[in-house]
DNA sequence: TTGAAAGCGTTACCAC
DNA sequence: GTGGTAACGCTTTCAA
């Protein structure tokens, strides 16, 4: 910077103005910017971090990259912040809640301006370092009962309710479900729930589920479920999967074994993922807006950056939004069910 | 740090030094280590990168984080550099050369020690700031005539010409090729490029090409690509698609017309994504290791971090690997061709 | 093994 | 509109 200043003829400062885009006469920007252009000059992100007590980052978590469910969330997220000037640090946490607490411990050190993780489920730990951190916290993906601070999401047990309901509308009342064997992915746990509650709220007897492979579930536990499922409870006639992922899996497995979808059984899954669209049966599924959820995310993070800033100018205690932004899903009637 | 240190009774150095875990006297770093618990103290990441001139952070840019090639990528890179205590900044640059640069121009300020890009193609302002930021370079998903600096990847085009060959070894003859329209997606370009050399080197006549919807291709632009190839070729008895994507849309639209698979007409895609081995009929498909990729890149970037450490300790000059990595490919035989 | 001082490259703050 | 100075919170370096 001090070379850049020495070749315009101005001090450092002035440097720093032009950068920033604050208050410089024209013909000296313009002069400093000739200057920054010949040097191949490029400031210092750490530098200017610690000087302003401010970084430029903002921090994600999300269970898994490779579900396009979330990833798209974070190229929402990025929709919304990177016009702010914010970096995004995404943490892939692998359904993990003590890598997410380590991923969060060393995000932290980077002194991010607003944190962004999915799901209402954290270690006490993780809880204690993001409240203690200061900075606007949203959860994602669901709606918690006790949120950190603010959340974006939806309640994936009265997604699923709805789903058998609409299944229920369709005439179909030996519904099996599919999903995944461990804990480990909360909202495939709540829309199982919706699903046993939703049974039993229509007396619709014994409930059929599947627990098949790690969560969440992948398309190819979507065949071997489906034949467990068939194997147990031979006279089902619907099939409502924990994911588009799984629907998909057992509906080729059906193809396979000659069963028509939906004639012989029909076969729903959630999130409306591209397949499913584009799937022979098209699928019947639950939409969720996961990019919006993302851009959503970015909205409420940046209303809480603004409302501190102005707090500070204000001199006023540190705002807490505590927003609940509930995100809406629909049941999309498809071929397959 | 200084209120750790006045608690712990010690400096600020030796604060430091248990944080970095140096030589400490086991007594004194346990006694620190509990000042840093009891304030829940967090070292601030950017005034260390100040204070010492390196960063921790790797730069990666992508294509498309929606694509599970991609996103497999980064996760295999985050796995290789992430027990380095490196943090990924991830620039997802949407098939665009122009984002690319704006991206690589915003992440150069924080300095990254080594930094990943996708493809040989980038604006000449991209590989200028590239080689002038002094740090380690790796272009992945590709073999570039001349990189940067490193190499991580391999020929689409003789991967798909080995494809071509597959499809004749199995008696076909009149091949089609599906891909998407725009230029952008530089390594599906090179998949057609392939293509067309070996329909020409077997004298197989006329290539039969359909380019339809923007790069790179979704499934949904399958069905009306086979639709399309049909109706200019209705004599074609295989396809070639430029991704596994593609070819599912185009398979799904088989079922729906009522043409087997491959008995009617066989179908063939590239990048054996999971859903390829999950499809009835299973996808006859290239495999390559995405993952794999992540990892390799990963290496070649430490290993030349660690030269350049050694570089800097011996005084010489900064060291260029220029170092390729081939990735291995083979074309995996199933059902569908 | 530990400590003191000097700086890293920027921005906030206050003069001019 | 512009410049000088003092931080920001660490690590490097050197000395004890």
């Amino acid at each position: 910077m001090s070379d850049v200043a020495a070749l315009a003829g101005v001090s450092k400062m002035t440097v720093s103005r032009v950068l920033a885009g604050r208050g410089v006469a024209p013909a000296t920007r313009e002069r400093v910017q000739l200057a920054i252009d010949e040097l191949g000059y490029v400031a210092d992100a750490a530098a200017g971090a610690l000087s302003s007590g401010r970084s430029a980052f903002a921090a994600v978590f999300v269970p898994s990259l490779a579900s396009s469910n979330f990833s798209d969330t974070v190229r929402g997220l990025t929709s919304a912040l990177e016009p702010h000037g914010l970096q995004l640090l995404i943490g892939d946490t692998d359904y993990d809640l003590e890598r997410e607490e380590r991923l969060v411990r060393s995000m932290l050190r980077h002194q991010p301006r607003c944190i962004a993780l999915t799901g209402a489920q954290h270690t006490p730990a993780t809880r204690e370092l993001l409240v203690r951190s200061g900075v606007p916290v949203v959860e994602m993906w669901d709606l918690p009962a006790t949120p950190i601070d603010a959340a974006v999401g939806f309640s994936n047990a009265k997604a699923a309710r709805e789903m058998v309901r609409y299944l229920t509308g369709r005439g179909y009342r030996r519904i099996g479900f599919l999903g995944g064997a461990s804990e480990l992915d909360r909202r495939g746990m709540e829309r199982l729930k919706g699903y046993l509650q939703e049974v039993k709220a229509q007396g619709m007897g014994e409930p059929r589920v599947v627990r098949l492979g790690e969560s969440p579930i992948t398309m190819s536990h979507g065949a071997p479920a489906l034949e467990a499922l068939l194997q147990q409870w031979p006279d089902t006639d619907a099939v409502m999967c924990v994911s588009d992922m799984s629907a998909f899996g057992a509906i080729m497995q059906c193809h396979r074994r000659g069963l028509s979808v939906p004639g012989d059984i029909a076969i729903a899954g959630f999130g409306n993922f591209e397949m499913a669209a584009c799937c022979s049966p098209t699928i019947t599924t639950v939409s969720v807006d996961a990019y919006g959820i993302g851009t959503r995310t970015g909205e409420t993070l940046l209303a809480a950056l603004a409302e501190s800033d102005g707090a500070a100018r204000h001199a006023s205690a540190r705002t807490s939004t505590r927003k609940s932004v509930k995100i809406d899903y629909t049941v999309i009637a498809r071929e397959s069910a």
